[in-house]
DNA sequence: TTGAAAGCGATACCAG
DNA sequence: CTGGTATCGCTTTCAA
């Protein structure tokens, strides 16, 4: 006796269910997407649900999208660094309110690749809508591409505008302007802003230091007085903190806006282990207001961050699929506010 | 003049691209696809690329992977809560990994999802292989319909074991044991234990209270002493942890485990600004040795966690998805070490 | 070396 | 009310 045929499980479709039910396929259609069109005998309907359940029939959504000429496959591509709690709450909630609306969320990993590949890459999934960080620096050829392979809506968040794609911009420069504004208001001459040496996380430290410079500018030139700001390069470890510290009083600084509160608190521990007085030789503010950051004392001052809500960019990305043609600009999505406490 | 027929951008296609070239679509799928089955002029490969850069080409992925009768989808549910930078470090790295093996990694969301419905919606995806954290409770019947749909590999890194699924345990109750056994080997004898109130988070710290309690029982044999574990429930917020602290001294507790590093500092602080002395009249363990453990004074702390790198789980996928037959039960990659500092 | 054509799975039109 | 069938885009066998 021979052995059993070569395919061993062969996955279920339309045509075995309408094999078991001695139906059609059109049939089988109609019933398990509960075609309002169509009027179908209960009995039938009864038949094709059982016969799909007993086979374990679940459809194939890519034969469904080839047919149907698009997807509702929104795709994400995610950084290779860590955003913090901040943003990562505010990527988890955006995914959810996406599904909400029925879309299929795709994350898809990009480091590395250039902006042609990643375009092309994502272009073969044929995505409805592309959300970017602003990781990859996509170029308007690139928007093209992706336009022209049915995406119709291309989103950037980050600071960079593209030509062709919707921005829905958080403004890190605010970031950075409430914290210049906060020390300087405080009378504070002399300040220093870290900047992250992590790879991929200049996405947000170039626009916040971008936005101290201009706050100290504006403030400089309004009230004729002299300030000085300056770039301070820091990793996220005990030893570089320990190192800037270590040079601190040689720096004469007054003041500094650590990128964030993580930073902000390394910072802050290395100097007052460096026998510093936090706030009266040396004021430090942070940004994002975590919960960490009203642990140590002195209590740590921070920039608070407004996200918009996921359901709200969403509803956004939505909008911008059913209405291409209306390209938003919007800058106003994130709001930032100085949080006085005690560390300034 | 007529204004321009209505499909005003046409995704392009193989046809199209033949059509421009001068070739079959036949001719363009070998060219694009680099086959070495057969041999293309030079001129001749030279046209189709020519054409495919002109208008702008890109494969469809579902129309091939439909016809491939299989997809390089590795589907990842992704859970709604924060699990920590030490999981989401780790994940980041095995979606690099997977993508490197030339896998497509999807996340979906699937929070509210019974395990029914979730099998379901992945299974539409057709993925070659689901990685499950645990997030939703899979049956058999649900790894069967994903298998039934063609997935080759169904891995659960969570506790639970599920037939028919492969388990690349990550065991969080050497968490709790290694926390309990350092808090014992130090002589407290009465030792709480903080279980967060957040839901979802009872996927690692269920594990981590029952290795503390299964340390506790053993020393408490092994020992013939008395040794007293109490369960606290606290929630991620100043306030939960001030109103455990201010009941604190009526618990008669000598030392606490809490959950993780960051509950861990927030429960300290409290416990400080009560008057209360660490180590002296409470000893406190966090875990997963957090940078900013290190911040505070006392510094905390912890159990150290060894993850496995993403290569390392990636391949452990890959293998899984070339050998479905070999069905691994691994619990061994993930190692915990107490780590002593000043808060115990 | 290239072209014609079958077929992957689901859907929707048009007949019956 | 239900069934046949063309179609989506791509790959691959078979013929020429």
């Amino acid at each position: 006796m021979p052995p059993a045929p070569a395919t061993p499980s062969p996955v279920p479709t339309s045509a075995d269910v309408a094999r078991l039910a001695g139906v059609s396929r059109a049939t089988v259609s109609y019933v398990l997407n509960n075609a309002e069109a169509v009027r179908i005998s209960e009995p039938t309907r009864r038949k094709v649900r059982e016969a799909a359940e007993e086979l374990g029939y679940v459809p194939h959504a890519a034969a469904r999208s080839l047919r149907a000429g698009h997807t509702r496959i929104v795709l994400l591509p995610i950084s290779q660094v860590p955003v913090g709690p901040l943003y990562s709450a505010f990527f988890n909630e955006l995914q959810w309110a996406l599904r909400r609306l029925d879309y299929t969320v795709v994350q898809y990993g990009s480091l590395g690749l250039s902006g042609d590949e990643a375009a092309r890459a994502w272009a073969e999934l044929r995505p409805v809508a592309v959300i970017s960080l602003g990781e990859i620096a996509l170029s308007a050829h690139n928007v093209a591409t992706l336009k022209r392979a049915g995406a119709r809506a291309v989103i950037t968040l980050g600071p960079v505008v593209v030509p062709g794609a919707h921005a829905l911009g958080m403004d890190q420069t605010e970031v950075g302007a409430r914290a210049a504004e906060h020390l300087i208001g405080r009378g504070h001459r002399r300040i220093g802003v870290v900047v992250p040496e992590e790879a991929g996380l200049e996405l947000f430290s170039a626009p916040r230091l971008a936005g101290a410079r201009s706050a100290v500018t504006a403030a400089a030139e309004a009230g004729g007085i002299d300030i000085g700001i300056e770039q301070l390069a820091m990793s996220y470890t005990e030893e570089s903190a320990a190192g800037l510290a270590a040079r601190w009083r040689s720096l004469g600084l007054d003041a500094v806006f650590a990128y964030n509160d993580e930073y902000a608190m390394l910072l802050m521990r290395a100097l007052q282990d460096e026998g510093l007085r936090v706030p009266e030789d040396v004021a430090v503010i942070g940004a994002d207001d975590l919960l960490i950051g009203r642990l140590l004392r002195p209590r740590l001052s921070t920039v608070q961050i407004g996200m918009p809500t996921g359901d709200h960019l969403a509803s956004l990305v939505d909008q911008a699929v059913r209405e291409p043609s209306e390209l938003t600009q919007r800058h106003d999505l994130m709001t930032a506010m100085a949080l006085h406490r005690d560390s300034t």
